[in-house]
DNA sequence: CCATGTGAATGGATTCACAGCT
DNA sequence: AGCTGTGAATCCATTCACATGG
């Protein structure tokens, strides 16, 4: 859904002005309804015969999506994948800003990950309660992901990004997504192990 | 999909030879007739007011999913991401085995990664063909996505999962994997955000 | 009695198709 | 003509419900 959010940002950025269902359906894999049947719902904005203006849409989107403010985020666990998150410069620009990053570790608190300090989880409520963060990020080992989703949580985040490997469980009213790298590989692994043994299309 | 396999495999680690589709359903947030659904596609497993024997359904899921064999894969882009997947264990235990890391900047090719030494991109074509790879994992920046992935496709990989936010055009018979960090983090805002804004459930 | 497998029903999303605007 | 917005039709996945087997 937020495909829309960038193909539409690398349209203009290429200096296009105006776009088709049917062209931005090709773009992302999907029929031309499917987009009118999608935007419609923010209210119309195209012009029968000459397409959408991206910019109106773009302004719409991020309006409804409550992307036209800023979300400060903290991450938890600053392994690989957190240094990875923290040194992802695109977040900035998306509308996520990064207000602390912290660890369990002693030996890594103190030290800097993309020139931010890291953090001990003592000073993870006092953070999260200042800046009013309602997103976390959650980088960490597969047994501590329960203990700190439960900290985050009982600080007043309502929306976690989880990498581990596990599935957590929150109240309702909290949203949790998972990224699970080997998931992903199995589904890709699949898809290929499919396309070997039916490439004939016999479902 | 793979879900199964890993709740299945925890449970079977605990000890357990038997599940009910409800008590799987539980765990995996499915009702039970999804669970039987899913189980029947892949023949019928089950026995009627005993339920499912674990080791049974595990050995049929790795045969269907082609992972009773081992898939060697090649990983391209040894930035923090690379890194996190290169030195990520649970990999092999799931059957992928790493057989090669690359990278184009030479700063890095010769330097260590989770103990594999990172080798140019000179060497890429001759350790998918010498390994029958068919699995490739990119972790590279959006503007050479495009190149790496062309490059492993004419090396014969047929299956990429692509940590760059960009959208790769393959040719039909090459399955693609996406795993974008914004888009999720956006999926998640915006699930707060309706959340939020419809928590009577309007719809 | 407990739990599977599966036809039937339900619901939601995708696609079709077309009226209407430019 | 080109393209949108939207009801109608269609498809797909999930759920229900029940007959059947242990």
């Amino acid at each position: 859904m937020s495909l829309y959010l960038r193909e539409l940002q690398t349209r203009l950025e290429d200096g296009q002005e105006r776009v088709s269902s049917r062209a931005l359906g090709a773009s992302l894999g999907l029929t031309d309804a499917q987009i009118r049947k999608d935007l419609a719902l923010f209210g119309s904005l195209g012009q029968p015969g000459r397409g959408y203006q991206i910019i109106d849409v773009l302004k719409r989107l991020r309006q409804m999506m409550g992307r036209d403010q800023s979300w400060p985020v903290v991450v938890v666990g600053i392994g690989n994948i957190g240094r990875a998150i923290t040194s992802y410069g695109q977040f900035k620009t998306e509308g996520f800003d990064i207000v602390g990053v912290f660890d369990i570790d002693p030996k890594v608190v103190g030290t800097k990950s993309a020139g931010r300090v890291v953090r001990s989880m003592a000073d993870l409520r006092a953070t999260i309660v200042e800046h009013d963060v309602r997103l976390g990020v959650m980088t960490v080992p597969k047994a501590s992901a329960q203990d700190v989703a439960d900290q985050l949580i009982a600080a007043g985040v309502v929306g976690i990004l989880n990498f581990a490997p596990k599935r957590i469980t929150a109240p309702p009213g909290v949203s949790i997504v998972s990224v699970d790298f080997t998931v992903s590989l199995e589904q890709l692994a699949f898809q290929v192990w499919l396309a070997g043994n039916f490439e004939d299309g016999t479902k």
